[in-house]
RNA sequence: GGUCCGUUGGUGAAGUGGUUAACACACCAGAUUCUCAAUCUGGCAUACACGGGUUCAAGCCCCGUACGGACUACCA
């Protein structure tokens, strides 16, 4: 057979070769320990929390190098195409304060060497190798329509062999020049195939750098290289891309682990040298008492969309992504509570090598950590974005009076307390937390621990004796002359020596009145709550649970 | 079915042959407080999947079993 032959009458247009391409984008100009990595979703429509975990990873170990951490977007999949999907991708990267220093939609100066950066755009390259490949005699077309291989996978399976389409399953591969001539006059689709030299029951050792020392399998499949449109398969676009790119280090699923016997036995007919791998695990989630993989269907909070509209602050979320990234991070994050991430020494090898399970309550005890270190200005500019992304008209609300609002954080923060508090987790959260501050969204859920009658005495009796000029001294004191009123302990002692002797205790009475005023059982300390509402809004207050009882008693 | 990867307490996770298996989260109890949060103290009683083997000694090495996961597409 003359291969030469046969790559002219396949490729005809092709003029480059891949000793072009490789002048065309050179070794980057890099230290020696530079690493380069890159994301390389699909444009789907659906980023997940994987997808930021990959490239926080990729991002770290980039930067960290002085190397290059890029973006390109895998889009040889004409049906899996969203319209959107990219600018979906870029935005929640940017939210996520993940930095591209080259790749799709990346602006930049002085960059952008090793695009395109849309795998689409490529079909050239891509072509010009596998043109290659076959003057070498590496791959050939094949004419088996999708039926015709299904019927073959259904063979196999009956008979119990591996499925697919390699050793004497691959007929396109004897086609002779003539018949190859034949199909082609008669303008039948065909696919590139790589054929396959490989033997599966001979194994190899290859070193993962998470992973460590796996077992590979030498790969027999003859792949589908160039699909009927052209358009190169994953793999085949993984090799040529990551090598003309020149990615240093692969980083990606470990789903991919099972096809790496493909992408090695690629670069070494490609004759490319190879990129180290690293795979990282997948993120698991408990279920019923069963730890499994989670899933776009089953989980929302597996969307990233799901943080960003309940308000999670993303740089929290990383600091989570991080301790699951890198064992050691969680304790060098406690040594170093207010170091920036980017000082921390990411390193591969200290990656986990089973599947981490996505912890949403260690989610939000960073989350509360991280909070409960800010200024309540950063806070209140939190609020506001967030607010402003999704739903505007609350600015109104809570915007209205901004010095009202930053009284409200301070408080609601601890900020005067030696320790802070540490409530605040997100900001849907946060703003419902405040509502009872604002007339337009308070909706109270009265729940008194005395009966109707004896609440409605006591907040009649506090509404009386209320002057907002009290300290917090005297107007606790008030409370304590209104508990004897009714037989309540003013002292928890007395309460807790003699319980039968009181109706209830000081911290009950405190309650009617925490209710009263903010519909909450639970709230920070009640005399400044009042102060920052102001004598108005108080008696309103109490005024509105007063008429609440009266037409229930 | 085949191939590969994994399995340490409620959860994440350290530990690669040698005293009481670290740390964090969650949970529970007590202290404190007008409630909550925060804080402090203590607890979580038999956590190294199971069965063999190697060794003076195994969570760490070897073999087998079970369980979980991934892949097995003209999807990535």
């Amino acid at each position: 057979m003359n291969y030469e032959q046969l790559a002219e009458l396949l490729f005809p247009n092709i003029d480059k070769t891949p000793d072009d391409y490789k002048k065309i984008y050179p070794k980057r100009q890099l230290d020696d320990k530079a690493e380069v990595l890159r994301i390389a979703p699909s444009p789907t429509g659906f980023i997940h929390l994987g997808n930021l975990y990959g490239a926080l990873a990729d991002e770290r170990i980039a930067h960290q190098s002085n190397g290059v951490f890029f973006l390109r977007i895998e889009d040889t999949d004409n049906k899996r195409l969203v319209k959107g999907a990219v600018e979906t991708i870029i935005s929640t990267f940017k939210y996520f304060q993940i930095d591209f220093d080259e790749g799709a939609e990346v602006v930049i100066n002085n960059g952008n060497h090793y695009g395109p950066y849309y795998q689409r755009q490529r079909t050239n390259i891509y072509q010009a190798f596998a043109k290659d490949l076959i003057k070498k005699g590496h791959a050939y077309p094949c004419f088996c329509d999708e039926e015709a291989l299904k019927a073959q996978r259904k063979q196999q399976k009956a008979e119990k062999l591996t499925t697919g389409y390699y050793g004497e399953w691959a007929v396109c591969r004897h086609l002779d020049l003539e018949q190859i001539k034949q199909q082609l006059a008669d303008d039948h689709p065909f696919v590139i195939r790589l054929r396959s030299t490989g033997n599966p029951t001979i194994k190899h050792r290859f070193y993962d750098e998470i992973k460590g020392d796996i077992t590979v399998i030498e790969n027999d499949q003859d792949v589908i290289l160039l699909k009927a449109d052209g358009v190169p398969t994953y793999h085949f676009a993984h090799a040529v891309d990551d090598h003309l790119m020149h990615t240093t280090i692969v980083l990606r699923g470990e789903e991919w682990l099972g096809t790496l016997p493909i992408h090695l036995e690629l670069f070494k007919v490609l004759d490319l040298p190879l990129p180290k791998y690293a795979h990282t695990s997948q993120l698991m989630k408990m279920d019923n008492g069963i730890k499994r993989k989670l899933s776009k269907r089953k989980d929302p909070e597996l969307s990233l969309d799901y943080y960003r509209q309940l308000g999670y602050h993303p740089y929290a979320v990383k600091i989570y992504l991080m301790t699951l990234l890198n064992w050691n991070f969680e304790e060098w994050y406690l040594k170093n509570p207010n170091a920036d991430i980017t000082e921390f020494k990411f390193s591969v090898n200290k990656m986990g090598q089973s599947g981490a399970l996505f912890d949403l309550d260690k989610l939000n005890n960073i989350s509360k950590t991280y909070l409960a270190k800010q200024q309540p200005e950063t806070i209140k500019d939190y609020l506001k974005d967030f607010i402003n992304d999704n739903d505007p008209k609350l600015l109104d609300v809570y915007f209205k009076d901004e010095t009202y609002l930053l009284k409200i954080l301070n408080l609601g923060m601890g900020t005067n307390l030696k320790k802070r508090r540490k409530d605040y987790i997100f900001a849907k959260q946060i703003l419902d937390s405040i509502s009872y501050y604002f007339d337009e969204v308070y909706q109270p859920q009265y729940e008194f621990c005395f009966n109707n009658a004896l609440s409605l005495d006591i907040i009649k009796s506090f509404k009386d004796t209320y002057n907002e000029d009290d300290d917090n001294n005297t107007w606790f004191k008030k409370l304590k002359t209104i508990a004897l009123l009714f037989n309540i302990a003013a002292e928890m002692s007395d309460h807790k020596a003699n319980p039968e002797k009181y109706v209830g205790n000081i911290s009950q009475l405190a309650e009617v009145i925490r209710v009263a005023t903010t519909g909450l059982k639970n709230t920070p300390d009640l005399w400044t709550i009042m102060q920052i509402m102001g004598k108005d809004k108080v008696i309103q207050r109490l005024d509105q649970a007063i008429s609440y009882l009266k037409d229930r008693s």
